[in-house]
This record gives C-alpha cells, sequence and structure tokens, in this order.
DNA sequence: TGTACATCAGTGAACGCGCGTTCACTGATGTAC
DNA sequence: TGTACATCAGTGAACGCGCGTTCACTGATGTAC
C-alpha cells in the first residue's frame, strides 16, 4: 500500500468529499468514487483495504482540516468566551465553504464503521470548548462544551442547508453565552 | 393493505424499533425485522410498500409519542423559561427510556429515506420551542429555538450512550438559559 | 344447517441486482551487473 | 550503454453474496342462498 501522501489517494478523497452530501455518507459508493476521481476500481483497494478505512480516512481529514483552522483563528486570545466564539465562527466559516459537512457530521454519527472515529473527533472539539467554559467560570466546564458543540454542529448543519452564512442565527448563538 | 392498527402492523413497528439501535436505522434489514417479530417476510409488503415506507412509520410514531409526553407535561404552564425547560426534561425523560433514540435522531438525519419526515419533525419541535422564546423576549425567538432543539438532543444522546439521566449536563442545560 | 364461493392476511421460496472485493495481468520505473 | 530482472501502482473483468421485492399459494373467516 502506497505512502499516505501519493497523489492519487488524494484525488480519491477529493472524489469523496465531492461526492458527500445530503447527509448520506452510507450512500458513498465505491463505483461513484472512482468514477469521479477517473481511477479503475482496483485502484481504489491499492490506497484502501475496505470501503470503511476510506470513511474514517475521509473523516480525518475533514475534521483535521477544520481543526487547524480553529487553532489558527483562536490565535494568541486568551480563555474565555471571546476565544470561544472566535473557534466557532472560524468553525461555522470552515463548514460553510464545504458542502460535504452535512454528511460528515449526520452521516458520520450514523455510520457504525466510523463511530469511534466520530467519538475521538466530538471529544477533541468539546475538550477545546471546554477550556473556554473553565475560563468563563460556568460550573460544570465540560458538560456545557459538550451541548456548546452540539449547537455550533446544529448552526452548521442549518447554514450548509441555506448554503450561506446565517448572520440571525449566528446572533442567538452568541446570546446563549450571555 | 390492512388498516393502521392491524396488530401484526404494530408488531412489526415494534419489533423495528427493539431494532433499532447505535444510530444506525440504514442497517435496519427487512429480514431482521420480520425475524423479531415472528412473522414471514412476505407479510412485512402485506403491511408495507418498501422498506423506506416502514422506516418512515417507525420514526413518526415514535415522535408522535414524544410529542404527546411533551404536551401533556408542560400542562397549563405559561409560556415561558419554565415551560421550555419542562418539555425539555419531559423529552429527555421520554427518551432516556428508548434505546432507540439515537436510531432516530442520527441515524434518521441521515437516511435520505425520510429526511422529509425529520425536517417536519424538527420544524415541529422547533415550533414549539419558538413559542416560549417568544415570551422571554429573546431576539430571534426561531433562531434560539432551532440551536436549543440541537442541545437538547445533543443531550438526549449522551444519556442514551450513558443509559441513565445525567443531572451535571441536565444543570448544564438549564444555565445556558440564564 | 349445510354448501359454494369470495376475500384477504399471512407464507416462504425464488429472483435479481447492486455493490464491495478479488485477482491475474500490464506497463512504467528503478536497480544490478 | 545495454540487458535482465524486480518492484509496484494501476487495471478492469468477474465473482459472490446480502438483501429488498415478488408471487403463486394456503387457510381461516365471512357472506349468499
Amino acid at each position: 500500500m502506497p505512502r499516505d501522501g501519493s497523489p492519487t489517494r488524494e484525488r480519491l478523497l477529493d472524489a469523496g468529499l465531492k461526492l458527500a452530501h445530503a447527509g448520506a455518507l452510507s450512500s458513498l459508493r465505491v463505483d461513484e468514487v472512482v468514477n469521479a476521481a477517473g481511477v479503475a476500481k482496483g485502484t481504489f483497494y491499492v490506497h484502501f483495504a475496505t470501503r470503511e478505512d476510506f470513511l474514517v480516512a475521509l473523516h480525518s481529514r475533514f475534521h483535521d482540516q477544520l481543526a487547524r483552522r480553529i487553532e489558527q483563528s483562536a490565535g494568541t486570545l486568551p480563555h474565555g468566551v471571546q476565544r470561544l466564539l472566535r473557534g466557532s465562527l472560524a468553525y461555522l466559516d470552515g463548514c460553510c465553504e464545504q458542502h460535504a459537512i452535512k454528511a460528515m457530521l449526520l452521516g458520520a454519527r450514523a455510520e457504525p464503521a466510523i463511530q469511534q472515529a466520530v467519538s475521538a473527533q466530538n471529544a477533541r472539539f468539546a475538550a477545546l470548548a471546554a477550556a473556554e467554559f473553565a475560563a468563563m467560570k460556568w460550573p460544570g466546564p465540560e458538560q456545557a462544551a459538550r451541548l456548546w458543540v452540539g449547537m455550533v454542529a446544529e448552526a452548521a448543519i442549518a447554514e450548509a442547508e441555506a448554503g450561506r452564512r446565517l448572520v440571525p442565527l449566528r446572533q442567538a448563538l452568541r446570546h446563549f453565552l450571555e
């Protein structure tokens, strides 16, 4: 199996991202992916042991990119409500550009194959948020963080459905922190 | 096709509810359902035109029961934060008893077959919540309501995973309204 | 009351097809001598 | 520089099986006369 950075492997993942839509990772077919990537079906199995492996890789890559974006946006801000909002909006901006977000948030959670990866991903974002809630002196910062992540995800799905930023929704989001 | 209240039809739906777990409506097989219900495979198609129809019926029945529960709990309380919390906790209590909740919330949204039914269901709960946010004089009550429903759903999933009520999580939920 | 016929929920073997996976083969690139 | 061989990403036809759907049939219940 070729190394991770292989161009063909990337092309397959790119094609998967392009095809992931409408909350349905489960309906992502190997045939579709190889057609969109313009490679033979066998090539798929040169790079991924199974379809499940492919889905996990797709999911990871997607969220790794988002996580980088969040970290960059927060920069050197001190922990607290401003940093939480900055990171959350960066997340929403990142999602807006990705029509695959619905598949990644909903489809992924429903796909038994990658539930472990999804749990890890949720824990990762929740941990980021928990630091902010702790700095804000909220009681039960871990619980608040988990709920906050759920709420931001709901906002991301709404924006993905609308296909654009929803400013009133973002204001409502902020209002829950006041 | 027999009428709606047919005992066999109910047995099939009961079996489906029992089998729906781990967020995976997509992996609910007709074979599994008829085995669990103790009827022949052909009987399934006496009562449902397609597998999709069955999933929609399962989803509706589940949420109708929850909705009834919420309405009863709210009773004659005036609109406002107390009524919102009362209804939300009733929702969580109802979910706790149903291990199928994860499938219904996550699996359903990911299943293209029943997305329309899911949207309608979300709108229904959001409308209930919006009335409360409006009474609470929140700006953008519809937006707040949508986010709130997402947050409560996240709490429901957490409790379903834990298999019990999570009091600190419920306190965190309340804290977002203060 | 008894006989013939209609209705219809229920049955389960069989069908067909979609789709993930395999595998023998190709052809380009690299290495040894 | 040329020849032989090894490596390995890429190919695509073929396989096999899981699963939704069909359909000819059964047997119980109801109705007509």
